[in-house]
DNA sequence: ATTACTAAGACACGAGTAT
DNA sequence: TATACTCGTGTCTTAGTAA
């Protein structure tokens, strides 16, 4: 069993973006992010080391370390143990956000996809998106959980020599009373900070929302057999 | 910053249930599951309540442990932290495992769904299922990460009075050289620890693979704009 | 059975410092 | 500057045991 403190030096290690590439630290910048000493730091790595959890290269400044297969291992075994044991089947999934405007070219994507929205989701999109921006944790839990949900997928197509790729969906209902759709372009604009969302009705006067307002976004399951 | 301790004994606490529901454990069980003594075990427990972390009543044989909300926060926040380092910039996508014999029913259900497979995926599929049994860690992640790309969704009907629901697919490689998918039914027979493939072909025959052979999916990505 | 207190011991920590 | 050694100190652990 791994102890505790190793594996905490990992998950630093991991934010500081050591399982994708090298990362540039010195024990002590290591020792603040783990809440102890320079020399408490050096030790913890020297054994992540020796464990070979880590690979290491000293530099005159700093090292650059690098989980080894075997450390991301442990935070993927971790991880979805996580998984597994907070994502509650079959409950309510719900997402709060922030009101933020866009930069108008949502309008135009909805207007290009919009007979297909019409086939995939049942309604003519409202031109324009919402866009909710996430701003706290459980949100972004929320998220995961609603990507583990099966999305209904609009087709891309080709129009005029440009090709529009898939769109992935998850019904939604907007502040527990409008019916939309989280839309997810294949290419993202905005990061994983901000989902749109499309409508039939125009949900800012609908709605009577503005910049800022908070609003919530429950997922409204896939009908199954 | 929660001390490292105080998260893993919060994690093995969640890795009894105690999320979801009271756990039923004696200090002696919890210093086993840590890796630490009877004593040091109640210490840990008695501090996780005392902060919050966990609501506790005592029984006459053991105690009943339920993670509270800010318990289970914590746990999230690091689940969602390990998404955002771990989870694939762009990485192939391998799952491994082994051919085990279904239960004949696949057969059934692929002829049922046949022309709608046919329709979403591009082949009539091979009238049975090949059913792999997920044996390590690292292909249960990449199903995780396979989880997180847009899917095929085959959707569901009615027949003979008989509901069919959605079917989840995704786009692999069996062994790297044979195209088919993996179909996710959504009344799931074998928990998360058999994917069923279907392809055009017969994988058995075709790959001459048998039962308890192991066998690589690799994820083929939809096609993007 | 349990949980948890006390006291003795182990061992992890960090200051100082060598490299 | 770095990292990492020694070593005194203090904290955390565990054995014994009470409740």
């Amino acid at each position: 069993m791994i102890a505790p403190d190793v594996w905490f030096t990992l998950y630093v290690l991991a934010h500081e973006g050591a399982v994708h590439k090298r990362a540039v630290l010195t024990t002590r910048k290591l020792g603040d992010l783990l809440g102890v000493s320079q020399q408490t730091a050096s030790r913890r790595v020297t054994y992540c080391a020796e464990e070979g959890y880590v690979s290491r290269v000293h530099t005159a400044n700093g090292m650059l370390i690098q989980l080894t297969k075997k450390g991301a291992k442990e935070l993927r075994r971790v991880m979805t143990n996580l998984e597994l044991v907070l994502v509650p089947r079959e409950e309510e999934i719900v997402i709060a956000g922030r009101v933020v405007h866009g930069l108008g070219e949502g309008a135009y994507y909805v207007d290009a996809y919009s007979p297909r929205f019409h086939e995939s989701l049942g309604f003519e999109p409202y031109s324009g998106t919402l866009n909710v921006k996430i701003v706290d944790d459980d949100s972004r839990s929320a998220i995961n959980r609603m990507k583990q949900t099966p999305p209904l997928i609009v087709p891309g197509f080709t129009y005029e020599g440009r090709s529009f790729g898939d769109v992935v969906c998850y019904r939604v209902k907007v502040n527990q009373k409008i019916d939309g759709a989280v839309v997810i372009a294949q290419r993202t604009h905005h990061g994983q900070e901000i989902l749109e969302v499309i409508s039939e009705v125009n949900l800012r006067s609908k709605l009577k929302i503005k910049d800022n307002d908070l609003v919530t976004l429950t997922i409204v399951p896939l009908h199954r057999a």
